[in-house]
RNA sequence: GCGGGCGUAGCCAAGUGGUUAAGGCAGUGGUUUGUGGUACCACCAUUCGUGGGUUCAAGUCCCAUCGUCCGCCCCA
């Protein structure tokens, strides 16, 4: 049998009600905030992510889907949506029809990883990026938005952790202090970490081995190492959030994992999760525009990960799966035929209709109907196909009538509160 | 890429070298050929992820492989 590749998997009709609450979620509170959505590839050159996300980063370094297709050219399946988005920006000029550009994307991405709970190579993001505008304001929103849709959706016990990671010149600066402070320990470091210590230092601070872990806590803290400016900026974030009264965390150790983030940078976590903690990760990326060919823009994003959403919500929340308002069963030819229009048109009219396709005896055709979950039920057999009735049972109580279909059709909105009250 | 656990039906499982692979849920048929939710009965794995090997004998032991889970790493 040939299945499914490590790593991917179907999202099968017992989960998918999740996803479809998550992203009518999502599109109604970002649409409230005027933002757009965009489609983009789900592969670009290779070289926009090597270029986007960072050369040094693991992402790009181990875990990207890369190949040649029929030519030369190397290609990837896109590891983030960010790249994508602000190369769509570039490319279409957005920046030309001025002011800020609020955008947001869903869909699947690619990384070359172990999988684990919470992670495969194939998963999902919905994203945001608001483009064009540098003030803390746009970083507050951001994250508010964020943290809307969490509460939305019902989820509790999340923690906001946030950081700043500086503007480059700072980043330069911090690093340089920070190697220097490292260096001395070199060797009591863990393996990985005396690795990163030239290549991605930053990276070092959030180690999760615990002698690293030690040396890293009496080392230079990022947040005492910003310019004036940057220390302004994120002290603004930090006293605008208090006015929204979102919670957070400040956490120094807090370094994500790709090179474009400057200024800002947050994550939302669960303990509910395993390993994989993050729901929900972003931050601000002033240079990447420039990087990639655009103009000098600032900007502010950050991507929820659907999958660890929906394990999240299916703690909660349970049985969203589709359930008919009325079943139909049905017997003999002439009353099968007028089943089949009957439900039709109340499809129409806005009932969700099972029909029983089965032919067989009645009593089987009432189990189904009782299994299906309906609350009603609509009995056609050879007396009402002649004379155009149907009998309505109500499942719950037996209580049944016989009336013409036309009535039936004529009171449907009557029939509509009585199912929602019985539901 | 590294370390560890697990893999028996659609689902949950018993089984620890001796030959008819328990049980439960779900499903299908019947008691009940126009009235269900209960009850009872029957059916539902030539086979234990896959491929090799050891043995008179393998779901059970060994090796490989695939998948999955938990950590590391990394991130959503």
């Amino acid at each position: 049998m040939i299945q499914a590749l490590r790593g991917t998997r179907d999202i099968l009709p017992e989960e998918v009600g999740y996803w479809q609450l998550i992203e009518a979620t999502v599109r109604e509170i970002l649409s409230r905030a005027v933002y757009q959505e965009i489609r983009v590839p789900i592969f670009e050159q290779t070289a926009l992510f090597e270029r986007g996300i960072g050369e040094a980063t693991d992402v790009v370094g181990k875990e990207m889907y890369t190949f040649s297709s029929r030519g030369d050219k190397s290609i990837t399946l896109r590891p983030e949506g960010t790249a994508g988005v602000v190369r769509a920006y570039i490319q279409n000029k957005l920046h030309a029809q001025g002011g800020v550009q609020r955008l947001w994307y869903s869909g699947p991405m690619f990384r070359y990883e172990r999988p684990q709970a919470g992670r495969q190579r194939q998963f999902h993001q919905v994203g945001l990026e608001l483009l064009g505008c540098d003030a803390p304001r746009a970083d507050v929103e951001v994250i508010a938005l964020a943290t809307d849709i969490l509460r939305t959706l019902g989820l509790k016990n999340l923690e906001l952790e946030i950081n700043s990671v500086g503007n480059s010149q700072d980043r330069a600066q911090y690093r340089e202090a920070l190697i220097s402070y490292l260096e001395p320990y070199q060797g009591d470091l863990d393996p990985d970490s005396q690795d990163r210590l030239t290549r991605n230092p930053l990276r070092i601070l959030d180690s999760k081995d615990p002698k690293t872990q030690e040396i890293a806590q009496n080392a230079p803290k990022i947040s005492e190492n910003l310019s004036t400016e940057s220390k302004k900026h994120f002290d603004l974030v930090l006293q605008l959030l208090t006015d929204l009264k979102i919670k957070y965390q400040i956490n120094h150790c807090l370094v994500r994992g790709l090179d474009y983030y400057t200024h800002t940078a947050f994550e939302i976590k669960s303990d509910d999760l395993g390993a994989q903690a993050t729901v929900c990760g972003g931050g601000r990326y002033d240079g990447l525009v420039k990087e990639l060919g655009g103009p000098e823009t600032q900007a502010v994003g950050w991507a929820i990960g659907m999958e660890r959403l929906v394990l999240l919500l299916q703690q909660l929340e349970s049985n969203l799966v589709n359930i008919p308002d009325m079943y139909i069963i049905s017997r003999g030819e002439a009353a099968e035929a007028q089943g089949l229009i009957l439900a039709q048109k109340l499809r129409n009219l806005g009932l969700r209709v099972e029909l029983d396709l089965s032919s067989s005896a009645f009593g089987k055709q009432f189990k189904r109907a009782d299994r299906s979950g309906a609350v009603a039920c609509l009995i056609l057999g050879d007396a009402e196909a002649q004379s155009n009735t149907v009998n309505l049972k109500w499942l719950a109580s037996g209580e049944q009538q016989a009336i013409t279909q036309s009535n039936l059709l004529d009171m449907v909105e009557e029939l509509k509160l009585k199912i929602a009250s019985l539901k």
